[in-house]
DNA sequence: ATTAAACCTAGAGTTAACTCTAATATAAAA
DNA sequence: TTTTATATTAGAGTTAACTCTAGGTTTAAT
């Protein structure tokens, strides 16, 4: 089955212009275009579009990808890397996720301490929440990022 | 206690360049000067960089950032806002973790397949094993993005 | 057969978030 | 007290990832 680029930015919510742009990258090596130049998009084509929004949703830059797709052109002398790759990205996600429920426990603190300063009419009466001003200690001490 | 902009650079991880740039984008109105023009960061100066890093590393653009700061600064008359900030905030992280746990799937797939092919020394070879054939077809099946 | 919609390329423009430079001033160390 | 490190500003430059424009071609609909 063949697709325009259209019917493609419809199904994937990317632009045309986003989608002549990564095939420019080399994002996207195996589309196809017919007698007059234009460009006919497979079921694979669509396959490889869910991979590049995997990797770029879980902050691969499109050099990443290109390199992911590069290797794969070349093959099985680059399984290896691939494996890396991917191994990699999964312990970045996992940073990530980490990271944001770090910092959803801050956010939840904030909630709690607006839903109470609404109710109140006043930020420091919310402070003023034994509760509430115990928890703000928690996100006062910062250690330092960098290790000396 | 006051802090030198090189203190807080090393303390953040943020570059003095960056730091003096978020300053200009009005993300830390509250730093003082020294009679020399020297920036003096305060403890509270660096709970305000924890809350833009909260902010900015849960997908806040700066912009959005500086509109807090606006309506801290403003008072209590915009503390509704503020709470429906944090809010939605929370909103998005549930996502951000929603989809990052959602490409862990394609990913430890992927891991999967790959650990086998590195194994066999083809990718041909490692899509042969049904179970992964079996897993990957769950990928392919891509529904429409945008609803019609 | 005509018109409107969708497509093509090359290349320019945009945006966010830095990142760096130059020329100069202040502070800390030897 | 001289050197070295750190600081200042204004403004230019960079990078990633689009996003758009212009001028022309192809396809689909009437």
């Amino acid at each position: 089955m063949g697709y325009s680029i259209g019917q493609i930015a419809h199904k994937t919510g990317l632009s045309t212009h986003t989608l002549r742009y990564y095939e420019k990258e080399g994002l996207l090596p195996f589309i196809r275009k017919n007698s007059a130049g234009l460009r006919v998009f497979s079921d694979n084509d669509l396959g490889w579009l869910g991979m590049i929004e995997c990797l770029k949703e879980t902050g691969m830059p499109l050099k990443g990808i290109k390199q992911y797709i590069d290797w794969f052109i070349e093959g099985d002398s680059t399984l290896s890397q691939r494996l890396d790759m991917f191994q990699k990205q999964k312990k970045r996600i996992e940073e990530q996720i980490a990271l944001l429920q770090k910092h959803m426990e801050r956010i939840n603190y904030k909630i709690s301490l607006y839903e109470e300063a609404v109710k109140k009419g006043s930020l420091d009466a919310a402070f003023a929440i034994p509760e509430l001003n115990e928890k703000r200690k928690q996100f006062l001490t910062k250690t330092d990022k960098k290790i000396q």
